[in-house]
DNA sequence: TGCGCGGAAAATGTCAGACATTTAAATGTA
DNA sequence: TACATTTAAATGTCTGACATTTTCCGCGCA
């Protein structure tokens, strides 16, 4: 007698090292452990979980590539409850959505109206708060964008560039952290298919009058602004799709 | 002799399965491996990398927790490159942004604002296509919350449902994704604070008006309505913050 | 001929033990 | 006291073995 393969009531049927994982990523989301903390030593959570010490390993490595926690090697080393960083925090950010876009077909409309979306959020905030700092940038980098010479990558790059300085210039981290995935993941997609037929001199009108508007604290001309960027690639991009499908 | 200490030219300081892990995720990254595609069995890329199979299976187990491999036993089983879907991609970001939000000290106001202005991109596509489910999810709960024997804990939770419907509701489902965070973990980070102030009353008119702007697609009242429900959220977080400090 | 059943094979999952390496504290010595 | 040395506790890595799961293929049976 067996009861087959229908037992809906079994969720329970992951690896030993993906238990012990969620596990210790519990205690550490819900605070039992807090920043700095040193977790057992390996051969400790081996006997705790009943366990190998492969298996255990295999639990704390699955944690660090979420930047859960560190390892130190060494006498009174061992594994640490990792205080995650904005720094990782974006590059795990850029990464999700860089891959999330690329394998789920994400049509160049959908990508495009998110990202202005989200920076037009930040446009209020960056008009009222932005420093000589950031306006430097965003001018270093559209005049960079002018000059004859420069290469497509380099162009694509300051592109890059100056948009985070529009983000950062709302002077709010958590915001920041957000837009990373918009910045530096959807824009360099959507350089890769308008590059060809854009126009650099129009792109810099454009971040030109962003900055006027931006140094100057208003909000709603730069907003108007950033919705003409966002109407102008998404017909270019619109373009060529068309052309790409008459081919 | 030795060189010491003193060494800044030997960046390559990193674990053999952190190594591996990197070359694979590049390889993914790039394209050179695609969405489906299976990779070598352990065993091979044991050779591959002159790796014994514990340390490739922990360069594995990096690539599983980061959701860009799946794993399935048996025969013609082995590592296989995952579809990054919504569904897992949404629960990275949550879990990411609530370690970032709790490891980083970030202040009431600093979430409050991010949440708020990122929520207030989503209102005019909200406006322009929100459909008849959006709408009946977002009434539904605004009815839920004016029941008078709701739990904190229910309320909270439909507040979540309420505010994920409006995100939902601009069809976006990038934009959703990045919404994800700042709906699921600063959310509740601010319920916690300002639950015990909070009048309910208050809050399921402001849902009301939202609810009644976007289904009259008219974006500008909706924005208005979300921004003094944002006014009215961190003027309760400061009264709550100020009575603390004061005891 | 067609169907189901069972073994073989290939892969991941787990374990045990050993050795290598790194690091900081403890100890010893000038 | 200051410096060099030893030592111990960790993680990092390797080897080999066994357990488990799953698919494929061929065999036998109707």
């Amino acid at each position: 007698m067996e009861t087959a393969k229908p037992q809906p009531a079994k969720p329970q049927k992951a690896d030993l090292s993906a238990q012990i994982a969620t596990a210790i990523r519990d205690a550490i989301v819900e605070g039992r452990m807090i920043t700095g903390e040193r977790l057992p030593s390996e051969a400790e959570l081996a006997e705790q979980f009943n366990v190998s010490r492969p298996t255990v390993r295999e639990a704390l490595k699955r944690l660090a590539a979420q930047s859960l926690i560190r390892t130190q090697r060494g006498a009174f080393g061992g594994a640490f409850v990792n205080r995650l960083s904005y720094e990782e925090a974006y590059g795990q950010q850029i990464t999700t959505s860089t891959l999330l876009l690329s394998m789920n077909g994400v049509s160049f409309e959908t990508a495009c109206e998110a990202r202005y979306a989200l920076e037009r959020a930040c446009t209020p905030l960056a008009a009222a708060r932005r420093t000589p700092d950031h306006l430097a940038t965003m001018r270093a980098e559209i005049h960079r964008q002018g000059q004859p010479g420069l290469s497509d990558e380099s162009f694509c790059a300051s592109d890059v560039t100056f948009h985070r300085a529009l983000v950062d210039a709302a002077g709010n981290p958590v915001l920041s952290y957000q837009l990373a995935g918009a910045v530096e993941a959807m824009q360099p997609l959507m350089n890769m298919i308008t590059f060809t037929a854009r126009s650099r001199e129009a792109i810099v009108a454009f971040h030109t009058g962003i900055a006027d508007a931006i140094e100057a604290g208003d909000s709603t001309t730069a907003e108007t602004a950033l919705e003409e960027l966002a109407a102008y690639t998404l017909e270019l991009g619109r373009d060529v799709m068309q052309a790409r499908a008459a081919r």
